[in-house]
RNA sequence: GGGCCUGUAGCUCAGUGGAUAGAGCAUCUGCCUUCUAAGCAGAGGGCCGCAGGUUCGAGUCCUGCCAGGCCCGCCA
């Protein structure tokens, strides 16, 4: 299931085997050889490699753990494969010592695969559709809605790499109430403009946007809209906004490093009538119900909490109703999995939606929705007030453009997506360490001024076979080896729990890695890659390659650059 | 009142049921003639919210409390 390394999964055939014999010598009775996990121990004294299968089948044969960990230990035989000490510690732990050097053939398996290691085949090839985003086109994206994109584009990143087939999709809501709230905002304000009195609206849209956009169409459109009567004319207003709204998100998002595969029109669910025709599938098999002049869904049926409304009173049709259609039309369309990335304020919409889609006869266990939580901007140590009533709170533009795309997205990555989420805009802008974009994109920096400076000096890395992996002996090539090994089991990692921060502490841990390795050259001279005999400073380099094309990738999957230079401003003087 | 999420070092947070719970920041102490000191090494700092339970073993699973956030409309 999980990607192992290459050591790890033959250290585990090493224990099968042993386990069998054990059975076929008569000294264990067991049903079924329970799966072998590895762990790797904390403490370095307890080996590279650890098991607890001693403890497992102890507990299912009714035997002690520690003759049981005796009876495999003895039978996995050390010296002629990689392990080099078998040994049994606490309550029945077999430890493994690995051989020198071993972890260190995966840089072959790096670099011949270079853009593509990391990538797996843990979705087999499956239609994925993750849909994100999805603001309605009313106004600016504000930063929780960033949170969402960085999240839902980096989850299909992921989801890419784990081996899915994914369609990024965002579903405008351009049909509906809002939209006219939208095209009356923007009809008032036309009227302002024209000198005529208007009593704002406090339910109509407070931003300044509104305003700008009045001011745009009475330039363009301005003779056309006098002539309209007030219903056309707020039905002009809305269109008119919505697309201009929808044209600048799409602009935002792609300056955010985000472009979705498709968009799809909630119009569209009207205009075919596919609303209609899930309201009469419903209907006939029996879980819709009339109520108070209303059209309500039965999906208590379904184990949601209350029963929701489809048809209101006054004719319209609510947006649930136009979600079961929507959703239905995602697994025609042959999604095996859908995932959809909302705030966590709807979070009370989850078990209705799941309702929807059962009753309409697909099975509730493709899809997934990931609540996103809120995001506090900080600044100053301070919360920044992000009201909307007010106006005032902090759209995804300002906040990128004050920190930048890059930081932007890897902030919005340095927490699980269902804690809350403490944005700091300070450290985000500075060009210093503590800041992990910044740490991140120097180490890959400092890996390609050393390849500069080797090239100065003659030195170019030759091909793979004429490397010698074995002249890395310090205990740090090892471990950084051993880590590089573990990328695509954190790209599965990622996937299974839909957890992509997962893949941004990945990636400062090995970019920790690196940074400390090289800067023991300092102070010890083994650890420097140049100014060494030539084949060791060749094996150094392509380790130093290798850790470069892991960054790469990582960085590549979190949608972040990976600058071969770091540009130091100048400090000034006071 | 009900549902979802969160609670781990002074702060921000990691932590697939495993052994002695980790990192960064902050604090203190060291390290630049040599591949970028925009860096590194070291030290101190913990009833893992509380109380029970399951387990050979619980920060992790279950139950009940406590505290904070979000939600509970024929709004989206």
């Amino acid at each position: 299931m999980k990607g192992i390394s290459m050591v790890e999964k033959r250290v585990q055939k090493l224990i099968k085997e042993a386990i069998e014999s054990a059975v076929s010598d008569g000294v264990l009775e067991i049903a079924e050889i329970p799966e072998i996990e590895l762990s790797t121990p904390r403490i370095e004294t307890h080996g590279d490699l650890s098991t607890n299968i001693a403890l497992v089948i102890a507990s299912v044969s009714k035997k002690k753990p520690r003759d049981v960990a005796e009876m495999i230990a003895e039978r996995i035989s050390s010296g002629k494969n990689e392990i080099e000490k078998v040994s049994i510690a606490g309550p029945g732990f077999i430890n493994f010592n690995i051989k020198k050097g071993s972890y260190l053939e995966i840089l072959h398996e790096v670099y011949k695969r270079g853009e593509d290691f990391g990538k797996t085949n843990f979705g087999e090839g499956n239609k994925l559709q993750v849909e994100f985003v999805s603001a309605n086109p009313t106004g600016p994206l504000h930063i929780g809605h960033g949170r969402g994109a960085v999240y839902g584009d980096v989850l299909s990143s992921v989801m890419e790499a784990a081996g899915y087939d994914v369609t990024r999709e965002y579903y405008v809501n351009d049909a509906g109430g809002q939209m006219l709230t939208l095209g009356r905002s923007v009809y008032m304000r036309y009227l302002e403009l024209s000198n005529q009195k208007v009593d704002y609206p406090k339910e109509c849209y407070q931003g300044d946007y509104i305003m700008d956009i009045a001011r745009e169409l009475d330039k363009a459109e301005g003779k056309k809209l006098a002539a309209f009567s007030e219903t056309e004319a707020i039905k002009f207003c809305s269109e008119y906004a919505s697309n201009k709204i929808l044209n600048q998100i799409k602009q935002d998002l792609a300056e955010t490093g985000i472009i979705h595969d498709t968009y799809f029109h909630e119009m569209n669910l009207h205009t075919d009538a596919a609303i209609e025709s899930s309201i009469r599938f419903l209907k006939k098999k029996g879980h819709l119900e009339e109520r108070d002049g209303a059209l309500w869904f039965k999906s208590t049926e379904f184990g949601d909490d209350k029963d929701r409304v489809l048809r209101k009173a006054d004719g319209a049709l609510t947006y649930f109703a136009a979600d079961i259609a929507y959703h239905k039309n995602k697994f025609d369309r042959g999604f095996k999995r859908v995932i959809d990335i909302w705030g966590a304020d709807h979070g009370g919409y989850v078990a209705r939606m799941k309702a929807g889609i059962e009753s309409m006869g697909y099975d509730p266990k493709g899809f997934d929705v990931v609540l996103i939580q809120l995001v506090n901007l900080m600044s100053g140590g301070e919360a920044v007030s992000m009201s909307t009533r007010a106006a005032t709170y902090e759209t995804l533009e300002d906040v990128r453009k004050e920190v930048g795309k890059d930081a932007c997205r890897y902030f919005f990555l340095m927490r699980s997506h269902n804690a809350q989420l403490d944005f700091d805009l300070d450290l985000a802008k500075k060009e210093s360490p503590d800041n992990p974009v910044f740490y991140i994109q120097y180490a890959h920096a400092r890996i390609c001024s050393v390849f500069r400076k080797a090239e100065e000096q003659g030195l170019i890395l030759p091909e793979s076979s004429d490397i010698d992996i074995n002249l890395l002996n310090l205990p740090e090539e090892q471990k950084i080896a051993r880590m590089l090994s573990t990328l695509p089991e954190v790209v599965d990692e990622c996937a299974t729990a839909l957890e992509p921060h997962k893949l941004a502490f990945y990636l400062l841990e090995l970019s920790r890695m690196f940074q400390s390795y090289y800067s023991q050259g300092k102070r010890d001279d083994r650890y420097r890659v140049l100014g060494q005999e030539r084949k060791i400073a060749e094996a150094k380099l392509y380790l130093l390659k290798n850790i470069q094309i892991v960054i790469q990738n990582s960085l590549r999957i979190l949608g972040i650059s990976a600058p071969t230079k770091m540009e130091k401003e100048e400090e000034p003087n006071d």
